[in-house]
DNA sequence: ACCTATTTGTCCGTATGTATG
DNA sequence: CCATACATACGGACAAATAGG
């Protein structure tokens, strides 16, 4: 995995190896059930801290790009594809949205809220 | 803000600050548009780091019940109402993917490739 | 326009805990 | 039991945006 940082910009270090990272699974440079780099390894291979790496780490997982597990490491996780009345109801969803000028933050936590109850 | 923390449970740090802090804005103990104490001072206060703190308002922020900004600190946000054709497509949504087995997470991810488009 | 204080944002380092294999 | 690897928390340093004088 060659990822390579820019100090000179302000783009933060984590989010710089999120994006690298999230390009390389698209790329298939990493593929759906394999792990990513050790997060001590890639840090000291890029010559940054591991908490750096860890963030990052912890977006692609927020993501839902990689799974993370203590004393596994970081695996790819498999992009499923939805059912088809799932996408429709989700474009309906932000058809409505758009229409009434909803954010899509708001669609974010009305789907939280409602799946908790 | 009164808060405890309780540290013989295994709930972190971030998240019972977090959890106590949203339930004070739900009681209405800070309003819209006020300010939360400084991250510092809560956390002097509380006897904990202040990355502790941010990071219990970083997730705050990113549930969006708060909006942070260098300088000014957290302020608390407006809970909009959705409409009510907003939320039955929400609610519709919801119904077809639990029929489906498809989990609140791909749901996000689906919302937000949607919008991308 | 300038300076200063405030406050969050990022990054580093270290230590300890905890789940996995 | 032991090594691995992420998770949490602490501390310190500096940067960057904001507000106020």
């Amino acid at each position: 995995m060659l990822i390579r940082l820019d100090t000179t910009i302000s783009e933060p270090l984590y989010a710089q190896i999120a994006r690298e990272v999230c390009r390389a699974i698209m790329r298939g440079d990493v593929r759906e059930g394999e792990r990513l780099p050790a997060a001590r390894e890639l840090a000291h291979s890029l010559g940054v801290n591991i908490h750096t790496v860890l963030r990052a780490y912890a977006d692609l997982r927020d993501a839902g790009e990689i799974e993370l597990r203590r004393g596994r490491g970081a695996v790819v996780l498999a992009r499923e594809t939805l059912h088809d009345d799932v996408e429709a109801a989700v474009r309906n969803l932000l058809s409505v949205a758009r229409r009434q000028g909803v954010e899509l933050e708001q669609l974010h936590r009305a789907l939280d809220e409602g799946a908790a109850e």
